[in-house]
DNA sequence: TATATTTGACCACG
DNA sequence: CGTGGTCAAATATA
């Protein structure tokens, strides 16, 4: 064995299917009541905390693909707060819907000035696009 | 090498 | 039966 793993070929062989356990059984709890509210911003990323992608999907009736994210500190600081970017238009400035669902637990703010309109592509000129980032939610 | 990311498959509900 | 959501493994990159 020397080095490490790279010798590997394919793991399984051909010696027929070998698939690793599949013992996800009882995981998948479905929360019943799950705190969520939904926002809407160009830069879905840069909210004050760092996010993972672990999934895509297409949904039905849309051309467009949802985003799953999840707290990159979930691990660390049990952090359940999750994440949902979804594009909603296809307009020059692509406005994205944000699902956020549970509170940040991780008191870590990696990022100390998420300065959003920084952020924007300058929209059309003369265009009347007024976003209005209210924080109330 | 480690980390983040990507894709596919599976499960549960209406 | 279909949809929606999550996890696992494999891959790409720094």
């Amino acid at each position: 064995m020397g080095s490490a793993s790279a010798s590997y070929s394919a793991p399984g062989g051909v010696f027929g299917l070998s698939p690793p356990e599949s013992s996800r059984r009882d995981s998948r709890k479905r929360r019943k009541d799950r705190p969520s509210w939904v926002k809407h911003t160009f830069t879905p990323h840069f909210d004050g905390h760092l996010w993972r992608k672990y999934g895509q999907k297409n949904i039905k009736d849309s051309v467009f693909p949802r985003l799953y994210y999840r707290c990159s500190y979930r691990e660390d600081k049990q952090c359940l707060a999750s994440k949902l970017v979804q594009q909603e238009n296809h307009e020059d400035p692509p406005l994205f819907k944000v699902t956020y669902t549970y509170e940040h637990t991780c008191n870590t703010a990696p990022v100390p000035t998420p300065d959003v309109v920084a952020e924007l592509p300058a929209p059309a000129t003369g265009d009347a696009l007024f976003l209005r980032f209210d924080s109330t939610g």
